[in-house]
DNA sequence: AGCGCTATTGCGGACATCCACAATAGCGAA
DNA sequence: TTCGCTATTGTGGATGTCCGCAATAGCGCT
């Protein structure tokens, strides 16, 4: 398993050689595709940590290619390149997500910080996903009834309340708080709303 | 008090007039200011619902005042206006925050639709700011001791385990318990914990 | 000194939660 | 059908939480 790697497509070998080197020269992995149509056939990338992205290629276009990789769920940071002042492109790859916009000929030194805090962000992007996903899988090893008993609790019922919500005993209730609260991995209910406080409501 | 009013700032008055008439035949209200010092020395703005900025300018340029606005407390959407293709201007512009880039000359139904998206998210911005205000002026009301008490709550610590770390009586952490719930407006510690879920975390 | 606010603590009772032990029932897979 | 999972409920006791009543103490302001 390589490293966070940088991955360049453009249709012009010049200017992915170019890039290339100078991250070579900066200690950062990199590697080429010469077209949209390259990179998306060799998804998913393991190692992808940052994607520069030509806007004007061959084939698909630098905007098309963003699309689609989002679409398949490639979330790595996107930094174009363009060799034309698109603005109106620009505008719209921005408010799409993109990382950042940069105007050929660029500056060695400007595009090496865009991509170390397109690589530092997607790090922080990771980890964050990482939490994400083990609370969904917990969530999700959850019973049917368990997220119904779940979601009363956070809203502060009482288990007497859940249990008359339900119509179902109260004992019944404390049975299914504790089941969840084992499953989620916390000790009590306040840990369980904290864990999933940060979560944008995969529950509701 | 006026209704939500589309602040225009321009220095060339046959802009700023098409841009008035244009939104007054779409029902929207509209102001006009010949510069970003006008419109700075203006602040703060009551009925402020969208800002509508010439990138080059007499005066202050676009973005300079776009950065007096902000630094000022304006939180309001910004649509940039632009006769220039300046990609990283647009780039810079975007990553500062403003709403949208649009060059001139400007598609009549475009520029219009840009404004209404933009009026929404102010009114979206707007509810949720009132509900921080809220929750900020109630955190704010809490004696030193009852935040303290409060996070320890939060983290899932039970009253004894509090009384222990704080070195105090149980029965002086339920009193701030309580105390605390009335303040913040909930009736469990879970409704605190929801209601604190949203917010970025002014307690710690 | 007197007043108001915050912090502190104790007592006792009502109510809630947690849990081990024990048991019944439906439903889908092997 | 037997096995395993989920849902269900009860008893009883330990522990935790909520709250009214009552009281002490420091601090700043008038």
């Amino acid at each position: 398993m390589s490293g966070p790697t940088v991955h360049i497509v453009d249709d012009d070998a010049g200017i992915r050689d170019a890039l290339s080197w100078l991250l070579a020269s900066r200690g950062l992995a990199a590697v080429e595709w010469p077209s949209g149509e390259a990179i998306l056939a060799a998804l998913p990338l393991e190692d992808c940590a940052c994607i520069i992205l030509d806007v004007r290629m061959m084939g698909s276009s630098g905007p098309e290619v963003f699309d689609q990789l989002r679409a398949r769920g490639c979330l790595a940071p996107v930094i174009f390149l363009t060799g034309h002042a698109d603005v109106p492109v620009a505008v719209h790859a921005l408010k799409a997500g993109a990382f950042d916009f940069i105007e050929k000929p660029f500056n060695d030194n400007q595009i090496v910080d865009v991509v170390l805090a397109a690589m530092a962000t997607h790090a922080a992007r990771q980890a964050d996903a990482a939490q994400r996903r083990d609370l969904s899988d917990r969530l999700a090893a959850l019973s049917p009834r368990e997220t119904e008993v779940m979601r009363l609790m956070l809203t502060g019922s009482l288990n007497k309340q859940i249990a008359d919500t339900l119509g179902i005993a109260v004992r019944t209730v404390e049975v299914h708080r504790s089941r969840i609260l084992t499953k989620m991995g916390v000790r009590t209910a306040m840990e369980l709303a904290h864990a999933l406080s940060a979560s944008p409501d995969p529950v509701g």
